[in-house]
DNA sequence: CGCTTTTGACCAGCGC
DNA sequence: GCGCTGGTCAAAAGCG
């Protein structure tokens, strides 16, 4: 496998609906951000989805990072920001799963978690507040980077708090390389990332 | 020994 | 202006 010859070597994403062939999990909903939003609301259906807005300019990776608030008044579900980002791929996927962690077939290093509150009221002193999230019905978010050097894909985990046996993967940015474990036959990848659809490599690989 | 995970701290944005 | 929150950092611990 070359990648220097394949003349695209980003991955081209799909409707993870079409790929009905997977035995391990039920993926129920996915959305998609890209770099070239327009004043369209449509994507905005999903309940869980939440604005966008630009926060660390001097972010390392990608210029900007997202905020994502999901508090119990779901104010965004219309008139959201729409900011374009740095690399501004980002698409999520909620599937159903008992296992947090789904083998996407990248390599992933974790930087992060977070316990999110799913009270509806946050209250309290700032110094009591890891007390008050340590309370049963708070669920983790787990925050992830690719390890393949150079790659500056990262990935977002955590349960659904409407469905809990829902998993909700956020995807941020295209991957600069292939997924080490896509194996080719006949010049076509026969294994891919859960819900991924992957060009075919160059026929000199 | 090198890589990954854990986890408390820190920072910036946002809402009140 | 203050407090809450999401996202990230980085040192320490864990693991193969």
């Amino acid at each position: 496998m070359d990648f220097h010859e394949n003349p695209n070597p980003n991955p081209s994403y799909t409707h993870p609906m079409e790929n009905t062939d997977e035995p391990q999990f039920e993926l129920s909903d996915y959305l998609k951000f890209d770099d070239c939003w327009e004043e369209d609301t449509s994507f905005m259906e999903c309940p869980w989805q939440t604005p966008i807005s630009p926060q660390r300019a001097n972010d390392d990776s990608f210029g900007y990072t997202s905020t994502t608030r999901r508090s119990s008044n779901m104010k965004c579900t219309n008139g959201a920001k729409r900011i374009r980002m740095g690399v501004g791929f980002r698409i999520a996927f909620r599937t159903k799963s008992e296992l947090e962690i789904m083998d996407d077939g990248f390599k992933w290093r974790k930087y992060g978690k977070k316990t999110v509150k799913n009270s509806p009221n946050p209250s309290g002193l700032k110094h009591m507040r890891f007390y008050i999230l340590s309370f049963k019905g708070n669920e983790n978010r787990n925050y992830y980077r690719c390890s393949t050097g150079g790659c500056h894909v990262k990935k977002r985990v955590e349960r659904d708090r409407e469905d809990s046996s829902y998993v909700i993967t956020t995807y941020e940015g295209v991957h600069n390389h292939e997924s080490p474990c896509v194996i080719y036959y006949n010049q076509m990848p026969l294994m891919v990332p859960p819900g991924w659809t992957l060009q075919a490599s160059h026929p000199s690989s």
